[in-house]
DNA sequence: AGGATTTATCTTGACGTCGAGATACTTTAG
DNA sequence: CTAAAGTATCTCGACGTCAAGATAAATCCT
């Protein structure tokens, strides 16, 4: 069965026909395929009241345990912003009472974000949320399939993960 | 080899064992990937002075073949994006001398974008580049795993493919 | 200890996108 | 033939991000 992809490249393969494209095959699935998860992302998150940027802070204060704090200097190296960004976001989460900002005990440069109840609930619900939306997505595959393709997603994802020291 | 999904999957894990998962195995590394490929993407259209953007314009009208021309509806549909984006693309393409705006003959609403000699020659230089770079990420697998992860991609892809009517 | 460097966070301005609305033209229905 | 509905494109204001720079505090080195 076609998609979107094969009409792709077919049409590239008739107008470049010196051109090898299929590396797009596999990458540029990989890249609709993402954009489409961002959507379904979103609208996961809708009923929870929550934007994707927003649960991406909070899901990483979440998993870091508790009491749940993490420095902005963490949490941008966690969500891949930079620290204007990572400012804005605190400030807008802090807003709608879903963290809070702590003096840091130990360098006076340093503050502390941390989850409220209300936040630990908001993302919990979500993630749970999202989960099943997920489990959902991957049932046109296998089992067997799905830890194949996390397999060989492991290896093209690792030159990067080994980039940044 | 550890990556650093299976970081973000264990500590899940550790703060919650009731959930299962699993599906972000696979969708959390389609993500991170994505965004890599997006960087690389821009790396390697840096050399020949476009960006990410303009070659998705540009490439949409090279596949459509000679004469090179695309509605601005079209090429919104080909590239995701809105309206007001796509005014602001072609303003700024215009203005770079990579495509002109002609009017429509059928149809005295419409407006036609068609590629500039130069704004081919751009787009024939980066995707050959691209190839090439997306080629070496890809050489981490086996040209048989390509083929198997390009078939599994399909399958997760298409039921978005269907959405839209 | 004292000065230089590094680290942590915040501030600011530019940029690209979105989405709602405006405008102009075409198609359909009566 | 005209009015209403539909279609194509552009305009504009709000938003989130980035990147460079500013500020403040900690650490390093002699």
């Amino acid at each position: 069965m076609e998609d979107e992809v094969d009409r792709l490249l077919e049409a590239w393969r008739r107008e470049r026909p010196d051109l090898d494209v299929t590396p797009m095959e596999v990458l540029s699935r990989v890249s609709r395929l993402a954009r489409h998860l961002d959507r379904a992302r979103s609208q996961a998150f809708e009923t929870h009241g929550l934007e994707s940027w927003e649960f991406d802070v909070l899901a990483a204060l979440r998993r870091a345990g508790s009491p749940y704090q993490l420095s902005p200097g963490k949490l941008l190296k966690e969500t891949l912003v930079t620290s204007g960004t990572m400012t804005n976001r605190v400030d807008r989460l802090t807003a709608r009472g879903l963290v809070e900002r702590l003096p840091d005990p130990g360098d006076r440069r340093g503050v502390l974000v941390q989850l409220t109840d209300a936040g630990r609930d908001a993302v919990d619900a979500a993630m749970a949320d999202l989960l099943t939306h997920e489990r959902q997505l991957l049932a046109a595959i296998s089992g067997r399939d799905q830890a194949r393709i996390a397999h060989l997603l492991r290896e093209l994802v690792r030159p990067f993960d080994l980039e940044k020291h």
